[in-house]
DNA sequence: TCTGGGGTCCTAGGACCC
DNA sequence: TCTGGGGTCCTAGGACCC
């Protein structure tokens, strides 16, 4: 039995929590460089807004609805998240964390659940003021059907129990918000006549499997009821991306550098959380025109001899990279860096010839961490990653900083 | 003028090997 | 005159998720 925990609206009612004025106020908030909206109020879906519109498009109605508009603040979210988790781990040490607002509960063996479901809710209500909702059922892909059905519920829980409340569910049930099920799905599965999530439950394995591909039989069983997804304690990531866009064009070298700079740090500070090592790093740019197989991005790749998590040797191999890359006539909106190859920094094997992390490096880091950690991210970091950041993304309505905010709960 | 960022999994197709 | 077949590994691209 899995129960899927869900916070509503996350980011949007992250920022109320520290704003009780804005509580049945429409609330939109922006990706990062105020670009379009990514969370948004159910006050604010009654004007028309949808997640993905660009602002600039809604900014007159934004006005004029009076809607409050956040830039997103990740600080601020990953520290409401952090305390949201802490609260579900009290209630079960069997907890995958799937994003940043929303964890997985293995519900085996516990009696009355819908019960312990609302008292779980009521305890993140009361200690940090985030509404979630809770859907409770035998697989994964169902568990996240009854949080859709539990989201209009008052209670905010929903359990798939009995059988035939399951089928009720499931015959109302449209298959675009199936999970796994994206729009090119579906649009694929209606011409086969294939509405609901009760009509895709029925169809054969082998039709599904030929239709697409294993991904969706397994969707299809566990709509059955059929566990194929399994309980995943604490994942390890496969890859590390850190991409930005510009808040405006550059055109200079040095300007970009100090953006992959940054971006390393971020990268590397992740890899040191996960006591990981990378052995492949690329970094791509992308320009605002161009032509070729990849358009107008640019990319390098290259393969260290030893895996590494030092924001320095990465810093120094993606401005090494980058002067092949870089194009002088053009204008840039964006730069990224991707690390993969990513095994744990005690199980990798060096080679014997070329050692290029050494224990002072590691100790350096650490402090870094340790500091960045106390004061807030990037306090201390790379002089190479700029002071001035002109490329930095616009955030023109960003809620103040997490740090020095009154505590939520003891 | 202006449309995010970070991930996973699966498959097809090419290169290469014997 | 006739020119195989099976396997692995890697990469790119598509689909999905939050």
């Amino acid at each position: 039995m899995f129960a899927i925990v869900d916070c509503n609206s996350f980011y949007a009612s992250c920022e109320r929590i520290f704003r009780p004025d804005l509580i049945n106020v429409p609330i939109v908030v922006l990706s990062n460089n105020d670009g379009c909206v990514i969370a948004l109020t159910s006050e604010a879906k009654k004007h028309g807004i949808k997640r993905g519109a660009a602002y600039f498009e809604i900014k007159e109605l934004v006005r004029l609805k009076n809607i409050t508009v956040f830039s997103s603040n990740y600080a601020l979210y990953h520290s409401i998240s952090e305390r949201i988790m802490a609260i579900l781990a009290e209630y079960t040490t069997n907890i995958e964390v799937y994003s940043i607002d929303e964890a997985w509960l293995d519900m085996n063996g516990l009696s009355d659940r819908y019960a312990l479901a609302c008292q779980i809710r009521k305890s993140i209500l009361d200690w940090v003021k985030m509404p979630v909702s809770i859907g409770i059922a035998p697989t994964k892909t169902l568990a996240k059907v009854a949080n859709k059905i539990g989201k209009n519920k008052p209670s905010g829980v929903c359990e798939l129990c009995p059988k035939e409340y399951t089928d009720y569910i499931l015959s109302n049930f449209d298959i675009a918000d199936i999970w796994g099920i994206g729009r090119q799905l579906s649009k694929k599965l209606n011409i086969h006549g294939i509405y609901t999530a009760k009509q895709l439950s029925e169809a054969s394995d082998r039709w599904v499997r030929k239709l697409y591909n294993v991904g969706l039989e397994r969707t299809v069983r566990e709509l059955r009821g059929e566990p194929c997804i399994d309980f995943e304690t604490a994942p390890t990531p496969k890859t590390i991306i850190v991409s930005r866009m510009f808040g405006k064009k550059l055109y200079n070298q040095s300007e970009i550098g100090e953006a992959l700079a940054k971006y390393c740090g971020h990268a590397a500070t992740k890899l040191r959380k996960n006591h990981l090592v990378a052995k492949n790093m690329t970094i791509f740019i992308q320009a605002t025109e161009g032509y070729g197989k990849n358009g107008n991005n640019y990319s390098c790749r290259y393969n260290f001899d030893n895996g590494t998590d030092s924001t320095i040797f990465l810093s120094q191999m993606a401005h090494r990279m980058l002067e092949q890359i870089f194009r002088p006539t053009k204008k840039y909106l964006r730069a990224g860096i991707m690390l993969d190859q990513l095994t744990f920094k005690d199980q990798t094997q060096y080679n014997l010839f070329n050692i290029a992390e050494t224990p002072k490096q590691d100790k350096l880091m650490a402090v870094i961490d340790k500091i960045n950690n106390k004061f807030g991210n990037d306090k201390i970091g790379l002089l190479s990653a700029g002071i001035n950041r002109e490329w930095k993304m616009k955030q023109e309505h960003l809620s103040p900083g997490v740090k020095g905010r009154v505590k939520l709960y003891h």
